[in-house]
DNA sequence: CATGAATGAGCGTTCATTCAT
DNA sequence: CATGAATGAACGCTCATTCAT
């Protein structure tokens, strides 16, 4: 006599996580204004009203899985401090460590962050404030004798966004390159630079930068 | 002083001309989907036939604007390709006129840019193109002894794409730096990188590479 | 005594039946094209977006309505031939039956004949098609040495064909005879011609007509 | 100093015939409300305002259409009327030639045919009054002795034009059968009808057919 | 005689959202 | 907890028709 009219076990709870989950997927995959309620809920096997129940409007949901990847990026960030905090020697080896990082939370999360980072109006402000961070960092190592400053350290701080963010989408996504393959490129590449230094145990021409 | 507020036996081509103009605005500032035509003519104080009157459809004038954007990218590489065929001593200096030729581009054009390059479904395939031809000339580079290849170059092709992109969006477009600016500081972080050499006269770590 | 004028928590099955009801009845009216969507769902008392509830499209609904004559004509057909096994000898009452039972069709489907007979493309094909099956019972006749073949039977074929369609719209659908003597007056008409055999104390066979 | 602007010897009359003519071609094909003024001025090189010089709108032009067929039918009954008072022993032949013609006027005028007899809301009106006619004629042979009236001959006057008009769609302009081949078929089948008239060693009046 | 430019009115269709049950 | 049924508002597009030149 329980469950009279209830669709095999409904749970409210699951109902809501089925959705948020599928949702995800659709917002990822086509964006906000390309998603439709009516395929979320169809893929869902629940009706439109039942969504409602759930989520007061399509900008709800869309604004949970936004603040849902703002939340763990924010975690990242907090850690991340604390490792920066630690002195260490192997430069290079810390800052891969670091990338690996971003580059694992973009992995692992997909679908919130193809919606945070990439399908956001929010995602600007995401990452101006991923750059601040960086900035600071890198702030941080020129006050330790570790970088110079002869480019402004604002502009790399975006130039590496940029770059994650590319090689996020064009390799890391399409499964071409692990996190620790492109976070130890990445390292390289923004420590040492392309040029081919003349190993005439000279002098180089990185003086007049 | 005639024709003022005239709506019938206007100029046809002004009349075009003036809703590409709107168009460009409107998708570049909302993408293809959430453009309404109702929006385009409104401000264009024309009716809706009269959009129609000069585009087959929707996706007819935003093609006509993606393929703006793609002809002028084409002669930017065409004539970049000349001057890349030029051999010289000044490397740094033949980089950053590449990088200021590109970044000019995408200030002169900043609405067909946003749509072309952010906004179209062909962006991807744009950019991977881009990033194509700058492997090959890195592979040039390398190849004359100027670079070396300790990392893998489409992946610094990958990111000088994503360079150049977030810094367009994040600095050039907001009016912050000009291509020239750009350009430089995106040279010298690429050839050189961040580290600084310890200029005690010895050799550098860039050997264990 | 519930459910008066009541728009919400209707009977879904109720709307989609009302809705084809009346669609037919504008189609058979008007045909497809001078049909409209909101015509039909301002007489059915619901919004345009019901209509999309229960049709894909106004192809859709209207394809559905030929299907239906097409089933009943199929049907018809169907028996037609099993009864055509029979040998009688009373041919005239035989063939009477078989126009009648075709004139009854028609009047106990207006509707939906005007669509597929005289309002959709396919109508020519369905034609076709009947003319094909008359021609073939022709054939049978001649071959049992009831029918001269002294005329074409396909053209024969046409002709009942041609007769049929007319009568039913001038006659049938204005109520001014029956399928029954619309179908004896057919039979004797095909059967022995207008002409009077002058009764020159011969046998002639128009004295039973 | 003549002609100036003018677009290759421009002649009203001309343009309008012109437009006529690929007008009536449209309408045949597509019928009134899937005909648009758009395609006809495109296909007579002319533009929209230059229709409205000729034609005070849509329907004016079709209903001219309408009246050439009403004229051309009107002066083929007006014949048919005199012909029809000779009195002549040779029944059939007198009965195909009254086909023929009627064949042959569709034959020479097939597009205003289709749009007077088939695409017109005054078609039926058109056909009702063909029919009349022919229920007179028939009317005066049952009078003169060579019809039976086993039939109504209204009846008879209905099938006859359901018949011309199956034939017409069917044979003649599919260009299978000569206004001649199919007034004689149809004349043989009104006249004698299909029945074999077993040969018990008397006269039969179907060895003439 | 003819046109380039424009429009009012309307059509088929879609979507996020909401009742009553 | 869930649904069947419905809708307001909007969108992309088309067509016959008309000015001013």
């Amino acid at each position: 006599m329980n469950n009279r009219g209830r669709k095999k076990g409904a749970d409210g709870e699951k109902s809501r996580e089925l959705l948020m989950e599928i949702a995800a997927k659709q917002f990822a995959l086509h964006g906000f204004h390309e998603t439709k309620i009516s395929t979320i809920v169809k893929e869902a096997h629940v009706t439109q009203p039942t969504f409602y129940l759930y989520f007061k409007s399509k900008e709800a949901i869309f604004q949970e899985l936004v603040d849902m990847f703002k939340g763990k990026l924010h975690t990242l960030v907090e850690q991340s401090r604390l490792s920066s905090g630690i002195e260490s020697a192997e430069l290079q080896k810390r800052i891969a460590n670091g990338l690996t990082a971003i580059f694992r939370l973009f992995q692992d999360n997909e679908q919130i962050a193809r919606i945070g980072f990439f399908g956001s109006e929010e995602s600007f402000d995401m990452k101006k404030k991923m750059a601040k961070q960086i900035e600071e960092n890198l702030a941080t190592e020129v006050e330790n004798g570790y970088f110079h400053d002869n480019v402004d350290l604002n502009t790399v701080a975006i130039a590496i966004v940029g770059v994650i963010e590319h090689l996020t989408l064009t390799k890391l996504w399409k499964g071409i390159n692990s996190p620790e393959e492109l976070a130890e490129e990445m390292t390289k590449l923004f420590l040492y630079g392309l040029i081919l230094v003349p190993s005439t145990g000279t002098i180089q021409n990185t003086s007049e930068l």
